[in-house]
DNA sequence: AATCTATATGATACAATGTATCATGTTTTG
DNA sequence: CAAAACATGATACATTGTATCATATAGATT
């Protein structure tokens, strides 16, 4: 991601966020940069981490958490909870509705590809999960894979 | 799920253990039976209190986590990555070949549903993982749901 | 501008989850 | 029985997450 992406990046973001009445402030703006920019997803601490060496300060981790929970309400950033990492939304800048998001994960590099699937196999899925009795209220899944770099690594 | 349900799963879950190889050990068992009770899942910790609870003896961490690996293996016992717990296969005595399971977990009550979800569902979410070019190593769905009773309840 | 209020962040302590490592039992097998 | 393989115990520690109270900062009101 080269500087200009990410900057009309942020614009949107500001936008986004002023929205629905909440405030980019310059730790947030830092903290989804920091996410935009990292090839792999980050757990709380490595956010943190990354934060102090860039900036010789001191940010605490209650910090980071927040941050990132109100980053994850903007659907700037969201959370993979099956690896209790945090990724930057690939389609901050995009125009078209935010749709929700799947993520491949892959099992040996840790590298995630967000994808969006067919309407229609979530649909399907809804409909087998209200056949059992439940109601889907978050269909983004976290599926488990091997990218393609690695595809070939193991075999 | 009564003493006779019960007894005829781990006379079952032991022929699967000695067909792979595995000792389903007295401690193995146990723990195995705590979690076919719990109509909820539970963590490596709450399972090692549940056990230390009834039989007035101390199971470490460590070894309740090993012991949760080795049923793991088993597939007597799945991992809900994204809740950190662990739930006892539903179909340990069903005769068919185990099928990859999805879960469904309420997001107000914790409860948990295992269900199986057609074949072509599954195969369609692999074609688009390779679509993108990732391949599904692992098509278990953990779906967050609202349960029969808390639909109600929410409502 | 001074003040007030809501929001945002810092600091500390702690709880919960998970792992590394080395020691000790316990089966199985030759 | 002895050796090897497997299973468990014990301790320490790393990582992830939260509770709570204090402080700072931005916007609104006067």
């Amino acid at each position: 991601m080269n500087q200009q992406e990410l900057d009309k990046i942020i614009v949107k973001a500001q936008a986004i966020c002023s929205n629905s009445g909440g405030r980019l402030t310059e730790k947030r703006q830092r903290i989804l940069e920091l996410l935009l920019r990292s090839k792999t997803p980050l757990s709380a601490y490595e956010v943190a981490d990354a934060y102090n060496v860039a900036s010789d300060t001191s940010m605490p981790a209650m910090s980071v958490y927040r941050i990132l929970d109100f980053l994850e309400a903007e659907l700037l950033v969201h959370k993979l909870s099956s690896e209790n990492k945090y990724v930057a939304c690939s389609h901050i800048a995009c125009d078209h509705a935010h749709r929700v998001p799947q993520f491949l994960i892959c099992g040996s590099c840790r590298n995630v590809k967000e994808i969006a699937i067919p309407k229609n196999i979530v649909d399907e899925l809804a409909e087998q999960v209200k056949t059992a009795g439940y109601k889907l209220t978050n269909s983004q899944l976290e599926l488990q894979c091997l990218c393609e770099v690695c595809q070939v690594k193991v075999a």
